[in-house]
DNA sequence: TATTGTTATACTCTATAACTATA
DNA sequence: TATAGTTATAGAGTATAACAATA
């Protein structure tokens, strides 16, 4: 049972048929995307799923709060904590619009807009990190099948 | 009420380069594997993580604490909170070696065996449904690239 | 009555540091 | 001193339900 293997004071842990579960295997890669992520932007106050938001926002100036959490699958009470948060950043601007007053309109402020503007190119630029280990067409691939089992963009009803 | 159609009322949300994210995509992708996970598994009690590590255990018995979490990216003070609770439901059995008594090795009881052996054919049944919208070859090459990006099995040194 | 968002609570996972008991 | 694991604390993310204001 025990072959040479790569280390020798650790001792070999067989995952078995669990690396085949998609599941298991997109939490690994989730782990390691992050990493890079945090190594990357080590030092700056930017979280990945907040700059999305605001990535977001800026794209769609002016839509429902509730729009943005159900695009990014965004609970609505986590919502209204992270909205809260930004809008105390001065990131965020609010507006209640007179034909529904329930609902609240989401837009950038200029310190908002600056912000995505500020940290776009390392955020971008992270992507090409992110892929380290493949080939560029393999990285392609990767994406690509991704977003076809997420549903986003491609053909699906992508809601 | 509102039948047919991709929700003519909701407003569209454009995504832009951020759909190029290997990060934003992996998160995406596993809220849609976790919702098939709890989906399949409704009503039973048992949660990803935990029976990852389960299932871990119960193909490598005897190894230390240490070595599981850390294959599984498991940091120790959850851990021990993740092993606690399953001795606790009497699923898993610490020893303490004589030489080196810092350490604890774990294994599975036969009510782990039992458990593992009981959710086995959910857990890897689970497998084709996360799928769901790829082709089988679709889905390989997923798996495959996941791997090779998350540093699993395949070639690289798989600590 | 239904919907939009808020508040409150709780639980999981993560991060960190201080701690113990061994080595 | 260093290591294996524990305890304690804090924060983010998520889930849920009850709630207010509005439709």
């Amino acid at each position: 049972m025990n072959v040479a293997g790569p280390a020798y004071d650790e001792e070999a842990v067989d995952l078995g048929e669990i690396t085949g579960s998609l599941g298991f295997l997109l939490r690994m890669a989730q782990l390691k995307a992050f990493d890079f992520f945090f190594r990357t932007l080590d030092g700056e106050n930017l979280r990945p799923g907040e700059f999305t938001v605001l990535w977001v926002i800026n794209l769609n100036p002016g839509l429902r709060q509730g729009t943005f959490a159900r695009r990014l699958k965004i609970k609505p009470a986590h919502m209204t904590k992270l909205v809260a948060r930004m809008v105390d950043q001065g990131l965020v601007h609010r507006e209640i619009p007179q034909d529904d007053r329930r609902s609240v309109r989401l837009s950038l402020t200029e310190g908002g807009s600056a912000f995505v503007a500020r940290y776009r190119e390392k955020f971008l630029h992270l992507h090409l990190a992110e892929r380290s280990d493949l080939t560029v067409e393999e990285s392609a691939t990767l994406i690509h099948l991704l977003k076809r089992y997420a549903g986003i963009d491609g053909d699906g009803p992508c809601l």
